[in-house]
DNA sequence: ATAAGAACGAAACGTATAGTATCGTAATAG
DNA sequence: CTATTACGATACTATACGTTTCGTTCTTAT
């Protein structure tokens, strides 16, 4: 029971690590491109360039397929220069790059949306969103030990607030993010919208 | 031309007003239950005990039966107070009842997925929901105008501050959101989340 | 070498459901 | 009372899904 998981036949050929690797591409390719309601495993066979026995041969459906293939996705980097405000700067413009450089900002609307009518997946996926938000509260809390934080602030409110604008942006904007608005966002999120003079 | 466009046949049974109202709440239960991608216009019918013609008559396609249906439902009640703490939180609060009173909840995570994919939906629907935003934007704006903003905000940045706690709790929170957490939101916006000392 | 075993891509199969067209019936205007 | 239009129901046609089956390819053990 706690032997190696990975190799338990002694003959016959191995799984093709490159079919692997292309499967869950072309499944975020395409979730990025239609969704996960029109996902389908048929489509994501012809994309891989690999037969749908091979897909179904790994995965029961598409569900855990779509779960792993998001899981792979970069989370939010860490950072820790000692200065709450340089952190949060520094996690928001590396991840918005992300937005560039990865389908994430097809694929997380796209999820997203399912979410609420897709207990399964909501139960597969929460877990893993709510880990990739990790680096975000664990510097918000070492800025509370130093004392950056105001009394009463509830960190998951502080959390929310910063990221807040960031997915308007992303689920209503249409269009990219710049990731100019990182400064403004954090510095109007640290300081407060009001007049000092209120 | 430029007559009526509503009655233009001068005999004939006229449509059922009430097959109208029937078919735009079974739209939006089954947005909210199953989600855009996968709500049909035969679902739709069944749900409102109508042919499928019928519906068919009045909306060339499901696409601008979602709009028109989403189009009905209520938006952010204006305030005015001549308070920017009290209309935030007001408006905020109101809307959040509206969460429980109609399908509002889910409907908007479901839309907002397929906003991605579909640039046709997003064609005619954002202009729906910026329009939505539009007593936010106002009350912000008196604020400033009486002062109350300080130097700098930008106001789409501080109207994101405001709803993005809210978005991120509807769109990956999970469960349901109490209006209790309108107060701190606001209150955090407004003040910002760092000590004053620093 | 070679036989056995497993995974491979391709394709065939059966099912489900979409959108469209057509039916007889019901309601309104002239 | 007749013409006209909308009504709900249903039959039709085509698409495309998930599943299974097939001959082939690759790897290991004898």
């Amino acid at each position: 029971m706690s032997s190696n998981l990975e190799k338990e036949s002694s003959a016959g050929r191995p799984r093709s690590e490159e079919a692997h690797r292309a499967i869950l591409d072309a499944t975020l390719q395409l979730l990025a491109e239609v969704g996960f309601s029109a996902l389908t495993v048929e489509g994501v066979a012809t994309r891989a360039g690999v037969g749908k026995a091979t897909i179904y041969r790994r995965w029961p459906s598409k569900l855990p397929l779509v779960v792993e293939a998001f899981s792979q996705l970069p989370a939010l980097e860490e950072s820790d220069t000692g200065n709450l405000r340089d952190d949060l700067k520094k996690m928001l413009r590396s991840y918005l790059n992300l937005f560039n450089s990865t389908p994430l900002a097809t694929v997380l609307p796209s999820l997203a949306g399912e979410l609420a009518h897709n207990p399964e997946l909501s139960e597969l996926l929460n877990p893993v969103i709510r880990g990739r938000r990790q680096p975000l509260t664990r510097a918000l809390e070492r800025a509370r030990d130093r004392g950056e934080i105001a009394e009463g602030i509830d960190l998951d409110i502080a959390a929310d607030l910063v990221v807040g604008p960031i997915a308007v942006r992303l689920f209503f904007g249409g269009g990219p993010i710049s990731p100019k608005i990182v400064g403004p966002i954090v510095d109007t999120a640290l300081r407060g919208i009001q007049t000092s003079a209120v």
